[in-house]
RNA sequence: UGGGGCGUGGCCAAGUGGUAAGGCGCGGGUCUUUGGAUCCCGUAUUCGAAGGUUCGAAUCCUUCCGCCCCAGCCA
């Protein structure tokens, strides 16, 4: 679909949420020199999901709506989780959000300047070398309620622990046989205080750094400063590093000079009805209860971009939900209103029945063939119209005829005339059925003045439906998705068992004999169109020319479905 | 029960002493060659609770209640 993948900011009056209202405080105070930078810092050990779209927009959409920058910055400390294909598929995804990045950067560029600080620290008295092992540090670190106690290693002489610290880096000793440790307050009624662990021995070959070192720094010794060599203003994270900021700013004060960031937490983006860590999306994957991480039921972004939504779609939605500390869950419903409102406007129209049920239109030729132009989008009055074939025999939605019509159903049934859309009112005359009483095919007239939908004598059909001409129609599958949770908080409602116990069965539904109109023969993957009265659909990755695939993204609101729901 | 946070309608979210924005959802109506879209109307006498200060409180004070996070050599 033409459009720019530039994310333009959002030249609304929507009030500043806290964070920009920090910005531009600070900006108006001379702060960091008038400078504001941000960086966007997954760890590649999985693949994204719209909370990070969350981050990435408020990210990104903060330094550029003050003129800022942002990074992109890979957090890979922990070489054990990490892969290449995770970086990539982060890479991708920024961009296909519409973000470009000022810079790129992995933690795991600064390992030597890292490691050269840590001697620093050292040296002065701030950090040492323990030798407990990791249950003893346990042990010593003491409870919630309960100040911890000195590890007998403390107060280690300075040259021992350069030395030990040194070894370490040279691979003398074995994995988990020591550790560098911050020398803070193990009384601190603040967890992260107690001498928490700057270093660890890992023998793992890491994505990019391979076999050159066993030790690597922990999240919290390398974020701090890897934001700091960075320049960054402001380091934006979620909630639950609201006490880590205490280690953060330590971190920060001891070992750089100047300009300094400010790291400030916000509330993560939960949705109702899936899933979002990336511990659950992983065994979600790998037990194969989904396709793959682009499974369009998952609310990553490769799943999304899969099932159809669009980058200004995600990016609308993060903008609507805001920035705040208040925990909260959003209702999918305002994901699907974004993508609704976007696709209204840009998806050109389409003619597919879904559960075909045969029509022949009795008085008309046989053999008669002739086109009508059906518009391509009521939105766009700039997208035109096309051609679409008309003929005696077509197929309709199964779900437009009713025997026996319930109240409020106007659409066909038997005796009563409809509009084909753009083409002919037709009234139903007989309905056919097989031995076992199912209907096999209905029997129509049309009224040959009514060309193009509208009747000379100003009658009117309170329906309108859409059909496409039997012999023209080109076969397709269509998957329609749900919800691949059926309650609303999979994580809270499984106590008792796994979140997998409430996958809802009916999330995938696959149907083979879809029948859409020709001009959907040269498709290509991932273009999206509305399919008229039906909802939102985009060609899946899968579909080859010959075997369309299609992925309803949303449906379209339906206020029948409201009105025979309620009875 | 230590520390750190958070409580405004069903879900988000502004507001930070002058008498409750907005969005989603929901309900109703208009219009309609998509039961779509559009447009219009309605949807918190009240801001977790109770006291207090004040002419005036969601905003200030006190107490209480509830929820989330922290005891990785994960991020």
């Amino acid at each position: 679909m033409g459009h720019s993948d530039e994310a333009a900011p959002a030249a609304d009056s929507t009030p500043l949420d806290f964070i920009r209202t920090i910005v531009a405080d600070d900006l108006a105070a001379g702060k960091h020199g008038g400078r504001v930078v941000t960086r966007f810092p997954p760890e590649p050990n999985g693949y994204l999901h719209i909370g990070h779209a969350k981050s990435i927009c408020l990210n990104f959409g903060v330094a550029r709506e003050v003129g800022g920058t942002c990074n992109l910055r890979f957090d890979d400390t922990n070489p054990t989780k990490e892969e290449t294909e995770y970086v990539e598929s982060i890479r991708e995804d920024v961009a296909w959000l519409g973000f470009t990045w000022d810079g790129l950067f992995y933690a795991s560029d600064y390992f030597e300047k890292l490691y050269q600080c840590a001697v620093q620290l050292i040296s002065r008295g701030k950090a040492y070398v323990d030798s407990l092992t990791a249950e003893e540090i346990r042990g010593y670190r003491g409870t919630l309620t309960e100040p911890g106690r000195n590890s007998p290693y403390r107060d280690r002489p300075i040259e021992e622990s350069l030395d030990l610290f040194a070894r370490m880096r040279a691979g003398e000793f074995a994995d988990g046989a020591l550790v560098l440790r911050a020398k803070i307050d193990m009384a601190s009624p603040n967890m992260n205080m107690r001498d928490p662990t700057l270093y660890r021995i890992r023998r793992a070959h890491h994505h990019r750094t391979g076999d050159t070192w066993c030790i690597y720094p922990m999240y919290d010794y390398a974020h701090p400063l890897s934001d700091a060599f960075e320049g960054i203003t402001h380091s934006l994270c979620t909630l639950e590093f609201e006490d880590h900021r205490p280690l953060y700013d330590w971190c920060v004060e001891q070992l750089i000079e100047g300009a300094r960031p400010r790291q400030i937490e916000f509330a993560r983006l939960n949705l109702n009805y899936t899933v979002m860590s990336k511990r659950k999306l992983l065994q979600l994957v790998q037990q194969q209860h989904v396709s793959g991480w682009d499974d369009p039921r998952l609310p990553t972004i490769s799943g999304l971009r899969r099932r159809g939504y669009t980058p200004e779609s995600i990016r609308d939605f993060c903008a609507r939900i805001g920035v705040a500390k208040k925990e909260n869950v959003i209702d999918v419903a305002q994901l699907e209103h974004s993508v609704r409102e976007d696709l209204n406007r840009r998806a050109p129209r389409r003619m597919a029945v879904l559960q075909p049920l045969k029509v022949v239109i009795t008085n008309y030729p046989e053999g008669q063939v002739e086109y009508v132009d059906v518009i391509n989008n009521p939105e766009d009055p700039t997208a035109g119209t096309r051609s679409v074939p008309f003929s005696r025999e077509l197929f309709i939605e199964s779900d437009d005829f009713r025997e026996d019509p319930p109240k409020k159903f106007f659409r066909l049934s038997p005796g009563k005339e409809v509009r084909l859309r753009c083409a002919y009112f037709v009234t139903c005359t007989n309905v056919v059925k097989d031995r076992n009483g199912e209907i096999v095919e209905l029997h129509c007239t049309y009224d040959p003045l009514t060309r193009g939908g509208d009747a000379p004598d100003g009658r009117k059909v309170k329906a309108t439906m859409h059909w496409v001409s039997a012999a023209h129609a080109l076969a397709a599958e269509v998957r329609l998705y749900d919800r691949l949770f059926s309650v609303e908080d999979p994580d809270k409602t499984s106590e008792a068992g796994s979140f997998l116990d409430f996958m809802n069965p009916e999330s995938l539904k696959v149907l083979t004999s879809c029948r859409l109109e020709p001009s959907l023969e040269h498709a290509q993957r991932l273009d999206r169109f509305q399919f008229e009265r039906l909802g939102y659909f985009c060609v899946d990755t899968d579909s080859r020319p010959g075997a369309l695939v299609f992925n309803r993204t949303v449906g379209l609101r339906d206020s029948w479905a409201k009105i025979e729901q309620r009875g």
